[in-house]
DNA sequence: TTGCGAACCAAGCAAGTGCTTGGTAGTTTC
DNA sequence: GAAACTACCAAGCACTTGCTTGGTTCGCAA
């Protein structure tokens, strides 16, 4: 609620910012410059990234205008100045979401040659997206999918396709564990999705890394 | 809990009632008459199922008591004469769920000797479950996790750690696919809950009984 | 200087929300 | 047959919700 003017340093690396900012600096400035993402420092951006993290910790209902208003330092009626409702907001949050999850894993997996690598770097890229690491309001595409009308969410499966064709072409290339790697896609996606709720990183029984392992250990076993 | 009454080959008489009620006719009697579920025929019994059956299709906080109010017949005022608050209504939804599909998978899986065979019991028993045959309502457990007050989720855990335990059982039992059989049954878990987003049993290239055997084919290779 | 538009405030509307209150039939209990 | 109880209705209260409206401030360009 306080104005903060922190939008200006935010040379976080590791550490989110005040509104929970993404981490990449180098690639989120790349997306912004191209367009793809809203500057986290305008008020636009600012109104994205808390309301990103008011609806992952409460969920989009229980989330109000007034809430996502006093976190950044507006009053309720003033955010209807830069968005036509309050689902254009989920929307805008979920389209941002994808744009930076899908180049973050793009790269994750460009970095990689053996399939199976590929597959671990994107396992590990999703589940630090879906655990708040580095991509803050990942786990809203899952739970408040219903959230949105029909024509919005048309909208959205659009641009998420691109993200999930990542994941398709590496299980293809893996050749398993099933014979239709959407399917395989779509199986792995519940495990890793579902860790939202049980998993806590700061548990020292297993860590994230240990985490990924596991799961590969499922889908890919040597 | 463990109700072996198994080998009684459920004669489910496929078909819902007025209300969406369940199927398994002596299975809902049975546990009618223990107590464990209300009398799906009684004024609560329909306000169960009525909202079990609006909080899947609409999420806990479109719905309104209105709404569950006008599907039973009553006004919505009349609803807190059998429960204090819009939360307990979600709250003992949940708790009968839970007793319902525990009851119905610790059958299935009685019915089976052989380890695998008891873990594809109990992927069938969940899927059709997640898919509203059999178990309406279960769904919620994932979906409407967030709308409990941490009390009513203490509470409700309780009980549903007693529907895992059956599951981890059977992992324990078979030895795979991971050394821990609690992670095995979350990363199954979140695979078959997330079916509930894309997988339709109406379509024609993938049967519910198919899908059973490809996730089988993950968890349980031959 | 003047004009203008972007960004925001202050106030509040209309529609809904969960839940309460006071009352009334019908049934059961003693 | 009076008392108590169950299950419900009719009405509405107190509050919250998304969003609107009219007006103000301020940077910037002509």
């Amino acid at each position: 609620m306080v104005r903060s003017e922190a939008g200006k340093k935010q040379v976080a690396v590791r550490g989110a910012g005040q509104d929970g900012v993404y981490e990449d600096r180098t690639l989120i400035d790349q997306l912004v410059a191209d367009g793809e993402l809203s500057d986290p420092a305008s008020t636009r951006g600012r109104l994205l990234n808390c309301g990103a993290r008011l609806f992952q910790q409460k969920g989009f209902a229980r989330t109000t205008v007034r809430d996502i208003g006093a976190e950044v330092g507006i009053l309720s009626g003033s955010i209807f100045h830069h968005f036509s409702s309050k689902e254009e907001i989920l929307r805008c949050v979920m389209e941002e979401v994808i744009r930076f999850a899908r180049a973050r894993m793009a790269a994750a997996v460009a970095a990689e040659e053996d399939p199976r690598d590929q597959l671990r770097a994107c396992i590990r890229c999703e589940l630090e997206a879906v655990h708040g690491h580095s991509v803050p309001g990942f786990s809203i595409l899952v739970l408040e999918w219903r959230s949105l009308s029909s024509e919005s969410q048309a909208s959205v499966l659009r641009l998420r396709d691109s993200y999930e064709q990542i994941w398709r072409e590496v299980f293809t290339r893996l050749g398993r564990p099933l014979d239709d790697p959407a399917l395989s896609r779509r199986l792995i996606q519940g495990a890793i999705a579902h860790t939202h709720n049980w998993f806590r990183p700061e548990g020292k029984t297993l860590s994230l890394e240990g985490l990924s392992g596991q799961i590969l250990a499922v889908f890919a076993p040597e």
